[in-house]
DNA sequence: GGCTATCAGTTCGAAAAAAGAACTTAATTC
DNA sequence: GAATTAAGTTCTTTTTTCGAACTGATAGCC
């Protein structure tokens, strides 16, 4: 498949990645989710080329993940800010920051922490199912065709059973 | 900042895409979840260029998220599964996932759809707070400094505050 | 032995994307 | 007019991916 074709797959991973799958992106939506705003921060705290930076945020806008909304009008200035549909992007962001916590820090543990307001606690996530509150495990899900398959769906053999 | 200096930096979330950051990289994780093992398999699937996909697996058994098993030995063959390191990727996956199915489907709906098969429904994910266990919402985390922050961690003014 | 097939890569030239730096535009202030 | 601020845009070089072909190590068949 070609990468500006995702968003034509039958997958919706394919088609998230369409979205924020570029080099950078979801370091620009972390830096969102942390607050900031203007351009001029988000390239001093990412260091990225501008191109590259005005690029992933014109895309996202585009996407409807981020809207830009006056912050004033002599001289007129927008800044980024996140949509629900952007918001809606917490449950991944926190997932890959908990694996990166687990998998990638060192000895001395993870360089920033998340607290839940609502209990006080330093905490991290917990994938649940969304019908018995179960947490979901891999190895009891399958997968299947869903009402937007189409005719051809290619799913592996393995695909109701164990990775 | 640099790409190849992801893994350096004091956030787990950049650190994670100096894993799974990669073009297609997300795509070849996804594959290993579907019960996908070998070259071929990926290869025919993903129809991406042979040196970039042996470059993905290459990473990700280096970095811990693959490993490469024996399925013969006359003549010797490999193919790739998950560790638990990979398998830990799942709750991402499934977030990733869900927000395709809500954001980027048609109005017939998502193309394929998992089902928990320790409740038996089709399902999604809910994040929610390993402490308390209420969904996380971003509007009620706080982000502050973790046990391995570097003294000097740049966190944005607004890191406590609503995105 | 030669040929074909299978499998898992590796190599090579072309195209696209990112890197790095400078520039542009549109104000505002002194 | 010059300097500053903010948000980009343009240009050249480097890196990554694309598309295709090739390689190596078997195994089986004639």
């Amino acid at each position: 498949m070609r990468w500006e074709e995702l968003d034509r797959q039958p997958c919706s991973l394919a088609r998230t990645l369409s979205v924020i799958g570029d080099r950078w992106t979801l370091l620009v939506i972390r830096d969102c989710f942390l607050g900031v705003r203007r351009f001029e921060q988000f390239e001093a705290r990412l260091g990225i080329a501008r191109h590259v930076l005005a690029d992933r945020l014109k895309k996202l806008t585009e996407a409807g993940v981020l809207a830009k909304v006056p912050y004033q009008e002599r001289p007129r200035r927008e800044e980024y800010r996140l949509t629900e549909k952007g918001l809606a992007l917490h449950p991944a962001l926190i997932a890959l920051l908990d694996w990166g916590d687990r998998y990638m820090s060192g000895p001395e543990g993870a360089p920033m922490q998340r607290r839940h307001r609502t209990c006080g606690h330093v905490t991290q996530g917990i994938m649940v199912c969304a019908e018995c509150g179960e947490p979901l495990d891999p190895r009891e899900m399958s997968v299947e065709p869903g009402p937007g398959a189409p005719g051809d769906l290619a799913l592996p053999e393995r695909a109701g059973k164990t990775p």
